[in-house]
DNA sequence: AATCGTCTGCTTTTT
DNA sequence: GCAGACGATT
């Protein structure tokens, strides 16, 4: 058996753990091994030779290009190993990612190459997290104040509401979603917004960005241009954290807007320690404004860099990385690259057309089925990639037929449920009561007794005088203005608030008890089964409300706490609420998805899957007009399109189905669809073209009997 | 204040 | 075809 195939064999027996384990590559020996890293059980030739290069590399700006499936990850845990082992202070790496889920991940890998006490005094961070770090230590320099709120998307969309309603005039029309997209836009591209207010967007922009200020809020956004601006322009605060963070390390470098990119060369000192990481080819964020120019032009903003490629891929067998290959080299503006891989695999990629989509969703469905029964396959193994959340749908319906079980990834964030926006604006509001829109979610929620008139009304008066609306409300000639139930009403709110602010910032407070408390008082959870009809929906709602509180009474006591920074401190009940709040707003932690143990089918859009693999992958819909998208043609991102596809390709580990449909049901209609005109780039010797008729009509395969039975011998561990 | 019905307008979504 | 927003109704 060679070398290759015994990848594939402990590939095939256990793909978790081949993902935690690359295999050695037999004949690279160190030539030299520090004793630290022998000790840390760390061993450098567990690297191929571009893998231990870029980890070798400690100074001056190091672009490495990581090719799908190469090891990035490991590399930079590794290459932060190294680092210290080499000597230096573990206080001084920074890490950073872009999502709370890749930092975890590189902090537990690391915690296991090295001691855990030195682990734990590298920051790993996302930017933003980063930036809220720099940012409540010296938003103040800014004329903010330091226990700003961060506003999230809805935050961001219920304000622009608000802003357009009162701005538009009776025949303007602007959608919220329109506003937020070129406000975001504008921020990551510097343009402040403009004085003069001729366009309704101008206008909006410019009344918004006074709004957050007055609001003591900031957006997403505006955590990097603020923190931009603060190392920007204070030099002293800049000397400060360069001083501080003197090795830096970038992940998925190609997802980098402008202002990451600022962000970066702000933080890097005189010596340049800057390490990026990325695939240029796997860039598929620009529409949010990622630059791949960031990647691809990296030695213009870090002049003489070193470049390291790795291409050697240890994930999927050798036709999946040749229509991977093929299609991504039609890509014009990129750096070549060619993934190897030495996992042979001899099924070729199948491309298959299908009458429609139903029956698309009807095939996958069966053949998961059968493959399962076959092979004894875990559901776990397979996933099925779109390009739309809503071509799942039918997905979802044949499996439930099958009683397939199967998770779908994406959709609804446990944080955009009303139960957990409404108590978490509870919380926001004890903290920040001049953050109007907190405010304004809970003021009748639950009913009692404000209506929708007398706030209306203090919102004007809240405009007219400059002032919050909570500073409104408790103003003598408001209440005056008001009918005495109302005005009762409103002075008990107000008093209610006040009173929990002052129990929250009593030493040795116990926020999660304030809070809940709170919660309790203004009898938020009867009112929710109240209105709740069914009851298993109540339920639901209640138990996460409880856990949110629970999760925040767990993080107050110290050792149970996941702490994102190093320093550990004693904190006040605001404090530990705020930072609570601070990780909620930067984590997008959805339900149910963090497992994939017996979560069954991975249903996922072709997006959310970058950085994940799976055994089998369907790709499915691949038709002009959804990938690539109609809209991109008019755009004239056809390239990213592209990169999708080739996302989507480099997911799969040992098989790969593609399938495009003649007919699709879209908004409502029938209507024709032709193939993809990426499916032209594929190439054939690697390919199996077929249709879902004449599958059907050959008999269905003879059991694999050979790989049922080496599957259960691989389980219960008889030799093969 | 809550609910019902009609209208509209459709990618992707790390924080 | 479906969800989300908004306006009219009770």
């Amino acid at each position: 058996m060679g070398r290759g195939q015994r990848a594939v064999k402990r590939l095939f027996a256990s793909p978790e753990k081949y993902s935690r384990n690359f295999p050695l590559r037999n004949g690279t020996r160190a030539r030299f091994l520090p004793s630290t890293f022998r000790m840390a059980g760390f061993r450098l030739f567990d690297l191929n030779e571009a893998q231990r290069e870029a980890v070798t590399t400690t100074d001056g700006p190091l672009l490495i290009l990581a090719g799908a499936g190469t090891g990035k990850t490991r590399v930079i845990t590794a290459r932060a190993a190294y680092l210290i082992a080499q000597g230096a202070d573990p206080a001084s790496v920074l890490a950073v990612t872009f999502t709370n889920k890749a930092a975890k991940e590189m902090r537990e890998r690391l915690a296991s190459m090295i001691e855990k006490s030195e682990a734990k005094k590298v920051t790993m961070a996302t930017f933003h997290a980063l930036c809220v770090r720099l940012l409540r230590s010296g938003i103040d320099r800014l004329g903010y104040k330091n226990n700003f709120t961060i506003y999230d998307e809805s935050d961001q969309m219920g304000l622009l509401r608000k802003i357009i309603n009162q701005t538009a005039a009776r025949d303007e029309k602007l959608e919220p979603n329109l506003a937020k997209n070129l406000i975001s836009k504008a921020k990551n591209n510097h343009w402040s917004a403009p004085a003069d207010e001729q366009t309704l967007i101008g206008a909006v922009y410019a009344r918004y960005q006074t709004a957050l200020k007055n609001l003591n809020a900031v957006d997403f956004d505006d955590l990097l241009v603020l923190c931009v601006q603060l190392l920007d322009g204070h030099p002293d605060v800049r000397a400060k954290w360069q001083a501080r963070f003197r090795y830096l390390m970038v992940d998925e470098f190609q997802d980098t807007n402008k202002l990451q990119l600022q962000l970066v060369t702000l933080l890097s000192g005189p010596e340049r320690n800057v390490c990026v990481v990325g695939d240029d080819d796997q860039s598929i964020y620009g529409w949010r404004g990622a630059e791949v120019s960031n990647i691809l032009e990296f030695e213009h903003h870090f002049p003489n860099p070193k470049v390291v490629k790795l291409e050697e891929n240890y994930r999927s067998t050798n036709p999946i990385l040749a229509a991977a290959n093929a299609v991504i080299k039609n890509n014009p503006r990129r750096r070549p690259k060619h993934l190897r891989s030495n996992i042979a695999g001899d099924e070729k990629v199948r491309l298959i057309q299908m009458p429609d989509d139903r029956q698309e969703a009807q095939f996958i469905a069966e053949e998961i089925h059968r493959r399962q029964m076959q092979t004894g396959e875990a559901f776990e193994n397979f996933a099925v990639l779109f390009r739309m959340n809503a071509q799942s749908r039918l997905l979802e319906g044949n499996l439930r037929e099958l009683k397939i079980p199967y998770r779908v990834i994406g959709g609804k964030s446990f944080f955009d449920r009303r139960e957990v926006k409404d108590v978490i604006a509870y919380a926001t509001a004890l903290l920040n009561p001049d953050d109007d829109i907190s405010l304004l979610r809970i003021i009748n929620t639950p009913a009692r007794g404000i209506s929708a008139m007398t706030t209306e009304r203090a919102l004007e008066l809240s405009v007219q005088r400059r002032c919050s609306l909570f500073a409104a409300l408790q103003l003598p000639e408001f209440a005056e203005s008001l009918p005495a139930k109302a005005r009762e009403s409103i002075r008990a709110f107000a008093r209610l608030l006040t009173d929990y602010e002052a129990k929250l910032h009593t030493p040795l407070a116990d926020a999660a008890a304030v809070w809940s408390a709170l919660i309790e008082e203004v009898g938020y959870l009867a009112d929710m089964k109240r209105s709740c009809k069914v009851a298993d929906d109540a339920l639901k709602r209640e138990s996460n409300v409880r856990d949110l509180i629970e999760t925040l009474r767990q993080r107050a006591q110290p050792e149970a706490a996941q702490r994102v920074w190093s320093s550990l401190d004693a904190k006040s009940g605001a404090e530990s609420l705020r930072g609570f709040l601070d990780d909620l707003a930067l984590k997008n932690e959805r339900e149910d998805e963090d497992d994939d143990k017996g979560s069954g089918v991975t249903l996922i859009t072709l997006h959310a899957a970058k950085g994940l693999e799976f055994p089998h992958v369907y790709l499915i819909g691949l038709e002009e007009g959804l990938l690539p998208h109609d809209r991109s043609k008019m755009e004239g991102t056809v390239d990213e399109e592209r990169r999708l596809l080739y996302v989507g390709i480099t997911r799969a580990m040992r098989t790969l189905a593609l399938t495009h449909c003649s007919t699709r049901i879209k908004f409502g209609s029938a209507a024709a669809c032709s193939p993809s005109s990426f499916i032209k780039e594929l190439p054939d010797e690697h390919l199996e073209r077929l249709d879902l008729a004449t599958i059907l009509s050959k008999p269905v395969e003879a059991t694999d009997a050979k790989a049922w039975f080496a599957k259960m011998r691989a389980a219960i561990g008889a030799p093969s």
